[in-house]
Formats: structure tokens, C-alpha cells, sequence
DNA sequence: TTAATATGTGAATATTGATTCACATGAGGC
DNA sequence: GCCTCATGTGAATCAATATTCACATATTAA
């Protein structure tokens, strides 16, 4: 094992970032304390120095991807001020973190990790929620601004607009591969597109 | 316990139902072949008179769901011959048929059940591509009877079709109930429609 | 009625994984 | 350069869980 110490910060990272790679790799259930501690290159014990459980990883795991999701938001919004475009360049920044990471929605969406911890589950559903409603907000722009039909419910929109990602991922995911999420986003994009823009 | 002693067929019915179940009320880290004895009144040992081991058990309880979704389907399909009807019932059956069992969206969508066994993986893959099948099939009628766009791609529509539903039923479950399914669904597939719709 | 067999029981086993603890040691302040 | 403390180690513990097995008993067919 390599005798290296890091202060606890930077050892914090590397310990949600592992796990988060792990769970890409092999699943939730391959995400034990031995595995995550053997990927940072420290033994099992030492994760202990850093976090008072393995929930405490889980839930640094969460913050990590909290974190991911809306700094794409970020992004998008400073690269174009246009909402039909923010949305088109949110929902392929979205698809690649996805891509890039399936581990986030398997944590996300893992049931494992919400039951029987409520604290938690809440604190992934504020997240999702939260970014269900900046898509809400900018649609509400687009709304005011006169680009997309008012009559549409920005709410219900939004989780529309994460039905054209979603059920993608998790067939791309379950095909192992084969279903091809950027494709379909290709072409269920200008549907969705003409739904909201204002003729 | 009770001392009923049931051929090897009925037990196997019990047990599967009683793992779905089990999964809804207590998600996936719940299911352990001692919960779902309990459950169906035996002792653990017992189950290994008609299961292999426990995931055959999980196989059992994966055909117990595909029978479901099936049966939907062909419940709507006896019901109208009108395609934009049918997929409006089938959207309707499919939100009760998981706002009744949440353990199915659990087990379909959970990585723990698929990583690691290949098989299982492209059996569940299998058992939700040929469900989009059925769904593109109707669309692909429309078209031929004239009341679906014909430059619409059936294959992704139906992809779209599941995205009315799956990121709902998702919500709806990371909420604890907060987020209406039945609601959103209600207002997404008039959207949808119109967008499938040949004017 | 009885013999044969399928089904259920309870105890034992083995494995896995989280967590603790006494001890070791590298890094930074003095 | 030395002291102290945070960080890392390795072994031990504890709990959960799947699985096996010898034994018991209900069901069924003859």
C-alpha cells in the first residue's frame, strides 16, 4: 500500500470520486467499503479516518453529482442566452455526463441507497427537483420572452423534457451499449422542440 | 409455520408475488430469501424445494412482470382498434400497473439485479424492447391508416412514449408520493399527441 | 391402508462486509 | 531536528445472509 498521507480534503474527494468510478464499473453492489479503499489505493480501515460511516461516502457521493448537474446548467446558461437553445445544449451536455458516467444514474435512481434512510431520499429528490426547475425556469423565459407557447405548464414540460434523456439512459444501460442514446436525443429533440416553440 | 404442504407450482407463484411485493415495501436490500419465506409463511430452507437457489427465484419474479406488461397490452389492443386511442389506454394501464407495483419499476431498473449476470441483463433487456416493439407496431399502424405523421421514426417514438411515464414514475417514487404521476402523464400525452397527430 | 415421494423444518456452515481498535508512521509547526 | 497529531495499517469482531443437510411429515398413488 502506498504510506502517503493526504490531509483529509483531498482524501474526501478521491474517496467519492472512487466510488462513484466503482459503481460505473461494477454496480451498487460492488461499492463496499474494501473495494472503494482498495481503488484510492489505502486499506479498508483508513476510509474510517475520513467519513463516520459508509453512509457518509454515500452521501459525499451524492454531493459530488449534485455538484456535476448543475454546473452544466451553469455552463449552458453562460454559453447562450436563448432558451430554446439552452435547452437544446442542456439536454446534450446531460447526455454526455451520462455517458460519461454511469454510475450518476445509478446512484440517483437506486432505490438501494434511499430506503430506510429518508434523510437521504430527500435530499436526492431536492436535488432532481432543483434542477427540474431551473429547466422550468428557462422555459418560463422562453415563455415571457414570446419563443415558446404559453399555454404549456413549464412544470410538466421539464419533466418532459428529462422523459427524452432518461428512459434512453437506462435502455442504453440495459442493452449493455447497444441502444443508442445520442441518436434517439437527435431525433426526439425536434419533436419535442416544435411542441414548446411558438409558431 | 403452517405445515400446508403446496405442489411445487403454486409455491413458486407464491414466492415470486410475494418477492414483489416484498420489494415494493422495502426495496431491493430488503428481498433476502428469509424475508420472502417469512412472507409465503415458511421457513428460508423451504424455498429451496422449488427455486435453484435465489435468483432463480429473481428470474421467476422477472416473468412474473413480463406476463404483466404483456397482458396490459393486449388488454388495450382488445379494447380499440383506433391506434391514438390505444397508446393513450396503453399510457393509462401502464401509470396503474406501476403506481400498483412499485417493486416492478425497482426491479427492472435496478443495476444490483443485472451486473454481474449477463443473461438475466438481456432477458430484462429482451422483455422491455419487446414492449416498445408492441408500442411501435401501433404507431407504425397509424401511419398506415393515415392518423400518425408518417415522417415520425416509430421506433422512437416509442422510446418517447416510455419518457411520458418512466422519469413520472421515478419522481413520483424519490418523492414519497409528492409528485403526481396520474397528473403529469394527464398533461404530457395531449402534448404528445399532438405531435404524433397528422393534422 | 400403506409405501413412496415431495414438501417443510431447524440447526449448522460459510462467506461477505462494515466497523473497531491498538499500534505505526509520515507531515507540519516549533 | 523534534514533537505532536492526523493519517494509515492489520487483525479482530459482529452481523447478515445464502445455502446445505439430516430429519419430519403431509400428500398421493397403488
Amino acid at each position: 500500500m502506498a504510506l502517503e498521507k493526504l490531509n483529509s480534503g483531498i482524501r474526501q474527494d478521491q474517496y467519492a470520486e472512487a466510488a462513484l468510478n466503482l459503481v460505473a464499473l461494477e454496480g451498487l453492489k460492488g461499492l463496499s467499503v474494501a473495494s472503494v479503499a482498495r481503488r484510492v489505493g489505502l486499506v479498508p480501515s483508513a476510509l474510517y479516518r475520513h467519513f463516520r460511516n459508509k453512509d457518509a461516502l454515500l452521501d459525499s457521493v451524492i454531493d459530488l453529482i449534485h455538484g456535476r448537474l448543475h454546473a452544466n446548467a451553469d455552463t449552458v446558461c453562460r454559453q447562450t442566452s436563448d432558451p430554446l437553445e439552452r435547452l437544446r445544449l442542456l439536454l446534450m451536455a446531460h447526455v454526455r455526463l451520462i455517458r460519461e458516467n454511469k454510475g450518476i444514474l445509478r446512484i440517483v435512481f437506486s432505490d438501494e441507497l434511499h430506503n430506510g434512510f429518508p434523510e437521504r431520499k430527500a435530499q436526492v429528490w431536492q436535488m432532481v427537483a432543483g434542477y427540474l426547475k431551473r429547466v422550468a425556469d428557462i422555459i418560463s423565459q422562453g415563455q415571457k420572452e414570446g419563443q415558446i407557447q404559453p399555454d404549456i405548464d413549464p412544470d410538466n414540460a421539464s419533466v418532459m423534457f428529462l422523459g427524452l434523456i432518461q428512459p434512453a439512459a437506462i435502455l442504453w444501460n440495459l442493452s449493455s451499449g447497444k441502444f443508442d442514446v445520442t441518436r434517439h436525443v437527435q431525433k426526439a429533440w425536434p419533436i419535442f422542440y416544435s411542441s414548446l416553440k411558438k409558431e
